[in-house]
DNA sequence: TTGTATGCGTTATCAG
DNA sequence: CTGATAACGCATACAA
């Protein structure tokens, strides 16, 4: 490795004016500076970060954790934290935690040790060991938490509506004829995983309806598990005429289910999923489901971010993207019912601050 | 932020003696030890990585450069790597490129500066940056290529066998009756897209058939792409009647095309991908794809990096896993032929050495 | 304007 | 076994 002080011997220089051409701070000469840069490029020397980070104590890293790389929702968020990150030229640095809280905690050990500017991170289910993270320990690094946060988070957020989202989809689904509903939720634990639950079932009891308690399936929010309590959901007798997955994934496994089981859908069974994922409109059927902003959601919280390393001060701010229901082909009408679908409804009390206007469902 | 210094002042030890404590190297007398730990314990340490990486110049993470993160093909590579990495107790760190040489070469010079133990690249279309990271240049981190390299690349590398690939997926639309193929390709200048054209012109020469010039359309390997390429084609007049896209994101784009001039697939178009991505089984209708083995390339990748990390020395190793067509509903068959199709055969040369035993498509 | 010296938090080398 | 001390590469306050 080549060190600021060879460049300084070679350009017959001091240590610390090679410091100041390479950080432009101080004023330097022309002729040395013009020197100084043609040794660094002869001898294509790098700043040690380490060395650099070491001594003042901060680097242009934002940290970013993410629970299952191989759920696309996630890459998609990550896309719109890291073009914000990268314009404010800070350098996004991505950890996949595989939903493990141990994996998490390591991470975000390791992560904080390299002292990154600020961290963004959407927690493992069962993590709740952000606790040093929160705004008020200390010399804390800046941090926000996207798309769910543990229930004790006090900090930074940016979530999207998820309970709106599942009570609109779960409407539709009602007014579309069934009554027979069931759903595999996330793990519970998580906000964005209660909350679509709890959508779900306002919408139920709005419309004077009941599920019984088999009919709802707490899962993960993979395929694989789509896949098990889509099995298990339908082989039950009576079988649900329509199951609400809290995600994409998690649709995808039970439209293999039911492939399997030789059931057809929408005819047999009728599937809502949320997320809409690039392949939501590719599927057979057409996947229905409730969109979410997963670009927005990161570049929103990215942006957050580096209001806080800019030393920005205040109460957290929670911040909720609005939510939008996709109607294609994977819910079919049920019972005699041939009326129009009324209008998609908005419940009274929308969750948190709504930064766009959400359009009702035509 | 609290130091070692701090720890020794409190457990009344030299800072040197925890050092030893921490790092579990030399003998400590087991009073000492245990009081340093509960120290330790007590003030919440964490060891500055930045500084003992400092010193020890070397880390144990493991840089990872990815070109596209929402391409979900990539991040199956990276739970591979991650899962081997992370049970060698290395830390994956993730760059996204976005298929920006630019932006790698950034991420590269910042990853670089770290120390990390190894380097994982996926290259991005057009990078050649990686001359400093050969292994002939002197104190070069150990580093292995993956899925694709640059030509001129002379280091490990571990690879898909690309052309064999799209031979016998070629092979299989001649069989079923086309005559008139058009294909989309990756960048030609990667390694990958250039061998899955090879393949295909290969199947095509060998069958005595001919492509036109604007039949062969070079794309980047994304959905925007094949989207406008698939248009393009299918515009065309005569029109082909089967489309072979260098791979799935391509192939969803080439569906959307399809749909938007009210074109069935396969009925008016056949069409096939290349990577076998998990939602390719439920795309409508059902795409015939290649099967390559993300998750495998990504923890081979990682196996040998973590051998030349640990010292292993010897000639440049390059890995070719095999791949698999995987027949689904997206080619029809064509033409008044009605007899079983033979069994896609190999091609005389199997691309480099296939690790695994390819069994013939029945 | 330029050079010198100190310290960031560790590890490693040596005396004790 | 334990403690002091010199690097690691850089930034910065201060002296020249």
């Amino acid at each position: 490795m080549i060190t600021m002080q060879e460049i300084a011997d070679r350009a017959h220089v001091s240590i610390g004016t090679v410091s100041n051409v390479v950080n432009g701070k101080a004023k330097v000469r022309e002729s040395l500076r013009a020197r100084v840069l043609a040794v660094i490029q002869e001898l294509g020397y790098q700043p040690s970060q380490l060395a650099r980070a070491l001594r003042r104590s901060t680097t242009n890293i934002v940290g970013m954790i993410i629970p299952d790389i191989s759920n696309p929702f996630f890459p998609a968020v990550v896309r719109g934290a890291e073009d914000v990150a990268s314009k404010a030229s800070y350098h996004l640095v991505l950890c996949n935690t595989d939903n493990d809280p141990a994996k998490e905690r390591s991470y975000l050990d390791e992560l904080r040790s390299y002292h990154p500017s600020g961290l963004l991170i959407i927690p493992a289910a069962g993590s709740k060991l952000t606790a040093e993270l929160q705004p008020e320990s200390g010399a804390h690094t800046p941090t926000v938490c996207v798309d769910r946060c543990p229930i004790d988070w006090k900090g930074d957020a940016v979530l999207v509506a998820n309970e709106e989202g599942s009570y609109r989809i779960t409407k539709y689904l009602i007014q579309m004829g069934h009554r027979h509903l069931a759903t595999i939720t996330g793990p519970l634990h998580l906000t964005n995983a209660a909350a679509r639950l709890k959508g779900f079932e306002k919408a139920i009891k709005e419309s004077g309806l009941k599920v019984a308690p088999e009919f709802i399936q707490e899962g993960q929010f993979d395929r694989m598990s789509g896949y098990q309590c889509g099995l298990r959901l339908l082989k039950m007798l009576p079988r649900p005429t329509a199951i609400f997955a809290a995600n994409d994934m998690i649709a995808l496994g039970v439209l293999l289910a039911s492939k399997e089981l030789e059931l057809r859908c929408p005819e047999d069974i009728s599937l809502a999923g949320f997320d809409n994922q690039e392949f939501a409109e590719f599927t057979n059927p057409a996947l229905t489901t409730v969109h979410q902003p997963g670009y927005q959601l990161g570049a929103t919280a990215a942006r957050i971010l580096l209001d806080r390393i800019r030393g920005k001060k205040g109460a957290a701010e929670q911040v909720v993207l609005p939510t939008e229901p996709k109607i294609r082909n994977s819910v079919a009408r049920v019972g005699g019912e041939r009326s129009k679908p009324a209008p998609v409804t908005r419940p009274r009390s929308a969750s948190g601050v709504a930064r766009k206007r959400i359009r009702a469902l035509s």
